[in-house]
DNA sequence: TTTGTTTGTTGTTTTGAACAACAATAGCCC
DNA sequence: GGGCTATTGTTGTTCAAAACAACAAACAAA
């Protein structure tokens, strides 16, 4: 609701908070950089060998992350040990969509080690989607080595999502209002859920393992089932805002135009870079986000041309204004964006360069998403794995049992 | 330039950095609030009775705060000591503008002290203005105590600024181009110069003076001499993007109108809100913010109605646009903006909801600025206390001598 | 083989926050 | 006014965690 005094944790640092951030610091560069040796993690966190050394230490005895005899070779001194993340951490990604319910399993590595997708004739309902999801992530655990822990469940939703307590207040595609998917899904499943928007899922997911990797502040167009959305990263933390609706992207008005958004806004990114106006000029009933790729790097057709230009201008558009707002060191697109950036990069250069500032776009970075359709759940899971990064030392994980 | 590894500090925490941090805490708890009972920083810090007792100690002794048996009564218990802010640290700030060079001295504890305007004929040049600014200050430090410690020099230009090195990159109005300002008043002054924008400065003391306070998500339009400048706090923290020019909130571009700003960019809130144009329709030269607040709520005029109403129109798109993308907990406006939202609320308010997704704007507060005129040299003033604030310990100031 | 370089390990030191016990000072109730 | 309770400040002690120092281990280059 809002954020002040009554939420905010204690400014002042003790020791323990000192033992867990470090902690914590550790398992993040783990997590994100995967194996690693071990004096790396001393010279980047500039902390001391031995503390390190305990520090790790803390971490394997707590079955976090593993420590081996690297292969590394080739300079000068004595081998460094290799630390990496343990791999028999796991947590699952639901993502419900128009047309089907889809499941992951990812692991603490960053790897999805299992995915099944459930098609639906209609658009499920909430109750619907939650036990196809249940149902399938009990056949997983099945599936999973006894042992293995689960650090939960993270949800990505093509909608506005209140995070605190998983109520999805409004997805237009699935046609659901103020509903608590998270607490339904806890309540069959007896894991934490955490829930929240598909974008800002993608989004970090891109951050971390993606095209955003190395990047403090970068603003991500993600263009999904449910129209566009995005997700800004500043000083490598996700802006959420007051309450939690930060980086609607989509609905940021750009233009004097009437053409209105699934949220009946006018003007809006969403209302002038339509994936259904690209579909049309194809005269296409539907297609894959490869499928429609191909199209678009293929056409000749001049008519099916000057759409897709108008559509790169007007992401331009949008892309400058949000560089003149965050002046941000990359931008990345996902999902058709990418595949209309790609048909003419310059030309949506052009666009972004006339509506932006000169200082904001110097040295600014367009690029495209790397991971594709996997960083929705990839980002889903990072919900759930957030509590294990945020209390390595704090946090108990479900064990698996067959 | 840019905004990786090189120059980011490392992430682990040692014991020093904790010291530090805590210190940090408690002095800027201080510099924020005033006098404040001991037993305050307790609960607000979180931290225990004796180490708050230390780390005041510490302030104290390094000339920092000053204790005294406070006069607060009424409640139970032992009363608390009140702790104060210094006042004998002084700050120095700097606002060149079209017209006038102005300086201010500004004491730790946030009294603007002393205040000088100096007025020129035509826009100064970089080294006149600079020697301008030196001169009012080598008088100002004639007129300070002996023992004074001053903290520096902040300074606020119309325009783009790098922050980094104090070089004025484009600043229109005072025709300013790649001047390193900062560094010529520091040769001048021999006292350490730090350069931002006016828009961010005001945005800073509104922050944390003024009507930001308590707000950790907050939006800022500032209108100047400058045109619309911005600033965006996002989690108590100001957003200064990759290179240090986010919030140019001016330049966004929120229409397809023709309209062209200073940047040459068209459409933007700064080309379509002008004061300009409603000087022109009261048929005045010139007005202070003072005079044209007067006239705006009390005129009956129908075809400058018209052009107020239109301004908060467009100005209402704005604040839709960027509350859909902060989801902020307050909205603040100042100089003439401010102004035109007190001619009518509910129309600005109604175009804002019009431009923005419910989630975002539902319990979003609009209000006016409380600082007024002094603003940018209050937050100007921050910029040389930030040094002090942020490592208490280790920064050494410059002993005032008659 | 020797030397220099880098890293891991172990025991010790140091720092800074917490803790516990006690003193000080207020309001409140009778 | 006296006792009671509540809150805060003070002091000496404890404890956790990072740094430090010295040494051993393992490599490359000379």
């Amino acid at each position: 609701m809002s954020d002040t005094k009554s939420s905010r944790s204690p400014l002042g640092q003790n020791r323990e908070n000192l033992r867990q951030h470090n902690l914590s610091v550790v398992l993040r560069l783990l997590h994100q950089s995967g194996a690693v040796p071990r004096s790396h993690l001393t010279s980047v966190t500039g902390l001391n060998r031995s503390t390190i050394s305990d520090l790790v230490g803390e971490l394997v005895s707590l079955g976090l992350a593993l420590e081996s005899e690297g292969q590394v070779g080739g300079s000068v001194g004595r081998p460094s040990l290799t630390v990496e993340p343990s791999p028999e951490i796991v947590a699952f990604a639901v993502n419900p969509e128009i047309d089907a319910t889809t499941v992951g399993a990812i692991s603490f590595d960053g790897r999805l080690i299992q995915k099944v997708r459930y098609p639906t004739q209609l658009q499920p309902d909430a109750q619907t989607a939650a036990q196809i999801a249940a149902k399938i992530i009990a056949d997983m655990r099945s599936k999973l080595p006894a042992g293995t822990r689960i650090a939960g469940i993270g949800t990505a939703v093509p909608g506005q999502i209140r995070v605190r307590d998983g109520v999805v207040r409004l997805a237009p595609h699935l046609n659901w209002v103020e509903v608590p998917f998270g607490p339904m899904l806890a309540q069959l499943t007896k894991l934490p859920v955490l829930v929240d928007n598909d974008a800002t899922t993608a989004c970090t997911a891109e951050r971390i393992f993606g095209a955003g990797r190395g990047s403090s502040n970068a603003v991500f167009l993600f263009a999904g089932s449910g129209g566009i959305g995005g997700g800004v990263v500043v000083d490598d933390v996700l802006l959420r805002g007051a309450s939690g609706y930060a980086g609607e992207l989509g609905h940021i008005q750009i233009s004097s135009s009437k053409a209105v958004d699934y949220s009946g806004l006018s003007g809006t990114l969403e209302a002038l870079v339509r994936r259904d106006d690209l579909l049309e000029a194809f005269r296409l009933d539907s297609a894959t986000d490869e499928e429609l790729d191909v199209d678009i790097q293929t056409t000749k057709d001049s008519k099916i041309i000057k759409v897709i230009n108008h559509q790169i201008d007007e992401l331009g558009r949008a892309v400058g204004v949000l560089a003149t707002i965050f002046n941000p060191q990359t931008v990345i697109l996902g999902g058709f964006l990418n595949s209309i950036f790609n048909f003419d990069q310059d030309r949506l250069l052009n666009s972004m360069r006339a509506s932006s500032i000169k200082s904001a776009h110097d040295g600014l970075i367009v690029k495209s998403s790397e991971l594709g359709t996997s960083a929705v759940l990839l980002g889903a899971a990072e919900l759930a794995f957030q509590a294990v990064l945020v209390s390595p030392a704090g946090t108990e994980l479900t064990i698996n049992r067959k």
